[in-house]
DNA sequence: CGATTCTTTGAAAACAGTCAATCTGTGTGG
DNA sequence: CCACACAGATTGACTGTTTTCAAAGAATCG
């Protein structure tokens, strides 16, 4: 039965799904909220490394696929509720559902799509031309989250984001 | 029969699998040599999103989910041999051959694990830092494309490749 | 070799990050 | 309702990194 295969787990702001140095052994599907995975560097700076919204996945893959202690947390940046898979429930389901099977490949190919522009961004453009195609691809995104997560999300500091919004609202540049 | 399903085709240095604008319909698989896949710039820059060396996979995901025409380069940078699906006879194997999908799924994943890991050095590391982190975990490639692909590959210039490697040389930083 | 491509080097300019202070808005408790 | 704390955003001055442009050296290939 899919209801016993998943377990609803609500989170509160700023609560953990995710901690570093844990592994994770799930797949967690977003009903409602959001979420961001994020590393954190020596210095004790976040990047955030994916958000995390209603009917996306979110979890740690490489924690999951190679057994090992996650680099990355993940936490709730709203109240969310998510449907928790423990991995061995995942796997039965995808064996009696082609289906379902088929939908979590399909997702994980937009991903790794998604993830390469995101890589042929990061390394070609500058922090304004970044923020300005993020702002057309992830509307819905940029309109939620804080500010300086957009910043860490693109690979720039607060101060930088801040600065590139405000010499394009001078000049009327979007 | 597998035989029938692919055709080997040989490349020289420098001939184009994909050239930008053209849809991509096929999965390929590198027997021999090395293939590049990148984007070229406003200003005329490549940006190199993926090396694929023998026993990887070389093609346009986007474009072949899409239909529409790629924005990505692959050639050759060595003399190279491809075994090259079309997409429908590459579905028909998967049918055939659960073990077969299954191992493309594997490493669709793998590729997307590896995504993420490049996000996150490419948003939170220097030049330096990266140029380091991928001597360590890309020995292989590090040791056979030329110099300037290498700093494509990391988005850095190449003069700051070359700087980076002097200034490490000198102190024995490695 | 001669031609081309690749790498190195120098100097200047552009870009982005850091630090510190201030400003803004929000929500909470008295 | 106000005062306060807190988190987020902005701003300025400064520093540091990276790019750009130009030129010269080195390596490779036909």
């Amino acid at each position: 039965m899919i209801e016993q295969a998943g377990v609803v787990k609500k989170l509160r702001k700023h609560q953990y799904l995710l901690q570093e140095g844990d592994v994770w052994r799930y797949n967690a599907f977003v009903c409602e909220g959001c979420l961001k995975t994020y590393r954190v560097d020596d210095k004790g700076v976040e990047h955030i490394l994916y958000f995390s919204f209603a009917n996306r996945w979110a979890g740690d893959r490489e924690s999951l696929l190679s057994g090992k202690p996650s680099k990355s947390n993940i936490d709730a940046i709203e109240d969310s509720t998510v449907l928790l898979f423990n991995i061995e429930n995942f796997e039965t389901i995808k064996k009696q559902i082609p289906a379902f099977k088929d939908l979590a490949t399909t997702l994980l190919e937009r991903s790794f799509i998604a993830s390469q522009n995101r890589i042929h961004a990061a390394i070609s453009q500058t922090a304004e031309e970044r923020y300005f195609e993020f702002l057309k691809n992830s509307p819905q995104i940029a309109n939620r989250v804080p500010q300086h997560m957009i910043a860490s999300y693109l690979g720039i500091s607060p101060e930088t984001l801040s600065r590139v919004r405000k010499t394009a609202s001078k000049s009327n540049f979007h």
